[in-house]
This record gives structure tokens, sequence and C-alpha cells, in this order.
DNA sequence: CTTCCACAGGAACCAGCGGACC
DNA sequence: GGTCCGCTGGTTCCTGTGGAAG
């Protein structure tokens, strides 16, 4: 252990050497997952669709609704933002009145917060509560209409909204032109989910499907060449050894072909790479960064989750160190002492059902509903992920360290 | 074949909060 | 300043259920 022995002026004096002496990137900006390239490889027929469907609205009329399904790192956004900056362009150079609001419905989750959205989209503040929906709804209506233009509103990632909040509001957006005399209104919707339409009205679901789009996920040689065309801007020339953007388009291809998680597993590795003092980026970089990638994130879901769901969690790591199996009714008994023991009140088992379940969509633990016969239905439950990634999101939370002891 | 366990998970409801409206 | 509103994060009460044990 020579870092033992090393004085901190000597290690520091390395690690900085080292740093500033290698040079990997020449522009790490553009792997970071909201940068917009101008180009975007094997896209060219979705951008065609999204463009001819769109450009009506140069010409004046309202363009037909449009709903886009692909999976996560299909490129669905991105596509739809760089139509839509032309689109934007061009009706602004000829002196039509065009106003595209793009919404992300996860990150905007209510309807509440769509509405207000668009109104702000229109120029004018909305308070962030305290009125009700019907009357946010009336509002926006009312000031489009006066406004007097088209508005072509894109809903981004809207599975979540009507899976959260029915499809009441798509509804009413899809019919707002029977009550508008001088505005128009069209949408573009684009989900994750290709299931999604199952939760639609069927009035709906034809109002919005007037045209429709399909991203395919990417094939593994489709992500090596939007890799290549990123690493011409992103590193240094011969910064990657043979073979790495090979693996990273592979690792992804795996995951759905989602280009969002092949620039950040090529960016991650160009960063290991550069920590380590390594001139190049090599296989093995990939390899760390594919793992790192995986541990982050869980300790970053972990760190983040309520306290409930921790002390379950912490029952759960207990409970099966990794390794066996446990079951609701255990962990609910584990949890119960660990409540007593911090002396805070108990959530309910019903509740507790609720919690373990969300675990489950979060990728931390699996859980399986089983029935063991005489002893009962109950949940099944492994834990998921690196059981050390786990402990250390859970540890940074004050009172679980303190029960860990 | 029937029983019966130990929960799953739906439905309805509630308290407290922050904030706009009148 | 009381009232109304939506949201969060719960509770209570409830019906449903697969399969080992009897």
């Amino acid at each position: 252990m020579a870092v033992l022995t090393a004085d901190l002026d000597d290690i520091l004096e390395d690690v900085f050497e080292r740093v500033t002496q290698t040079r990997i990137f020449k522009n790490r900006d553009v792997l970071l997952p909201d940068y917009l390239p101008d180009k975007l490889p094997h896209r060219e027929t979705q951008i065609r669709k999204v463009a001819s469907v769109l450009a009506q609205a140069l010409r004046g009329y309202r363009p037909n609704n449009l709903f886009i399904y692909g999976l996560t790192g299909t490129g669905k956004t991105a596509v739809v933002k760089l139509v839509v900056r032309k689109l934007v362009e061009k009706a602004r150079e000829r002196g039509i009145r065009l106003e595209i609001p793009i919404i992300n419905t996860k990150r905007d989750d209510t309807p509440y917060r769509v509405l207000a959205k668009l109104i702000e989209s229109l120029g004018l503040r909305v308070p962030a509560t305290g009125i009700a929906t019907a009357e946010l709804y009336a509002r926006f209506k009312k000031f489009l209409d006066k406004k007097g233009l088209l508005m072509i509103i894109v809903l981004d990632e809207i599975d979540y909204h009507v899976k959260k909040h029915g499809d009441d509001l798509l509804y009413k957006l899809t019919r707002i032109n029977e009550e508008l005399s001088r505005s128009k209104v069209s949408l573009v919707g684009i989900t994750n989910d290709v299931n999604f339409t199952s939760w639609l009205d069927p009035r709906v679901k034809s109002s919005l499907g007037e045209e429709e789009l399909v991203f395919p996920p990417y094939t593994a040689d489709q992500l090596k060449d939007i890799l290549r065309e990123r690493a011409k801007t992103a590193f240094v020339e011969g910064a990657l050894e043979d073979g790495v953007i090979e693996l990273c388009a592979a690792l992804a291809a795996r995951e759905n072909g989602d280009a969002r998680k092949a620039l950040d597993l090529l960016r991650i590795s160009g960063e290991i790479a550069q920590r380590e003092g390594s001139s190049k980026v090599t296989v093995a970089h990939v390899r760390k960064a594919w793992e790192q990638i995986e541990k982050d994130r869980v300790v970053e879901v972990v760190r983040s989750l309520p306290l409930h769901s921790k002390l379950l969690l912490y029952s759960i790591l207990t409970l099966t160190k990794g390794e066996r199996a446990t079951y609701t009714g255990e962990v609910y008994k584990r949890y119960k002492e660990l409540t007593a023991e911090l002396g805070i009140e108990t959530l309910t088992l019903r509740r507790v059902g609720d919690l373990i379940s969300e675990l489950d969509m979060l990728g931390i633990i699996s859980t399986e509903v089983v029935s063991r016969g005489r002893r009962g239905m109950t949940r099944m439950i492994t834990l998921e992920s690196d059981p050390e990634a786990v402990r250390r999101g859970l540890l940074s939370d004050p009172m679980v360290a303190e029960l860990a002891g």
C-alpha cells in the first residue's frame, strides 16, 4: 500500500499530473443525454414523416394529430425537437403565428401542471396551485382563442400522464378545436409504452392516431454509427482503442437498442480512462463503466427513497443477505422491530405492500406472488441488485446508519 | 375434494399543507 | 382571513386467491 506511506502532496501531484497530462476528450458535452445533434443517423424516415405531417402548419392548415411510439433511447424526442426547431424557424420567416410547446408529462405530471405549462407558453403566469383544473382549462381555451394562432402541443412521455391521471385531459384536448374559433390545435403524443393505447378511450385513440409513427430500436450496427459520429467531436483522435465502440454498441443493443445508454456508456468509459491517467479508452474501461452505471443507479435510487422504504429495504437486505428469498410477513416483522427501535410510527401492512411493489418497480428487488398452500399467499422477495451498492445507499441515511451501529 | 392460511390489492376516505381567490 | 382546491401519503375495510394440508 504505497498510498498509505506517500504523503498528501505526492498523491495530489500524481493525480493532477495524470488528469492534466492525458487528453481523451475534445468535447465531452456532445455525449450528454440532453445534447441535440443536428444529424441523427438512421432516423431519416422518421424525420421525413414527422416533418411531412407537421409541415402543414406552414401552409396555415392544422396538421393531423401525430402519435409516436418507441422504446427509450430510440430518438423520438430528438427527432421531434429537431423538426420543431426547424419548423418554428421557417414559420417565423414566413410570418406564421405558430406556437409549439413541448411538455414532458413525466416531469409535469399532473393535468394541472400540463395546463399551467400550456398557458405559460402563451406568455401568461399561472399560480402553482389553488385553482380548479377545470377553471385552468377554461382559461387556457380563452387565452388561446384570443391569441388566434396555430398551436402544436407536443406531449412527451404521455403514457405516464394517462396511467396516473386517465385520458380526461387528452380527450378534452383532442376536441378543443370544436370550441375554438380563431385558433387551432394539433397534438403530438410521444410514448415509450407500445401497448399504451389500451389505456385510451377509443375516441381519443382514433383522434390522436390520425397519423402514427413507430421508432424501432437501434440495432448494434446502427448504434455503432451513432457512436462513431459523436465520437468524432467528443474524443481526440486515436483516443479510442479498437473494439470500444463495438462493445458499447453491443451492450446497449442488448438493452433494447437504447442510444442514450450507449452514449452514457461511452462517456463514462472515457471518464474512467481519464481518471486512471490512461491515454486510451480500452475495452476494460467500458466493462468497468458498465458495472459502475448499474451500481451508481442503485445507490442513487436507494439514497432518494423515503425513510420507511429504506427501512423495508434494510429489512430485506439483512433477511436475504443478498442470497436467499424472503416473504412479506418476515419483512414486516423485521420492519416493525426497526421502527420500534427508532421510536417512530409503524405503517400498516397494506401500505407496506405498496412500498414493496414500488421497490420492485424500481428494479431494486424482484417479487413474485406465490402461494405457500396452507401457509397462505404472499410475495416472494429477492434482492435484485448489488448488495454492496444497496448498503451504501442505505447507510448514507443517518437513521439507518444508527440502526446498523 | 374441501379447507383455510396469509397475504394481495381494490375502494373509499382522511389529514395536513401550500397557496390563490374573494 | 376564511374558503376552496389539488396533492401527498397515509388509513380502514374489504373481497379474492393458489395450493399444501387434512
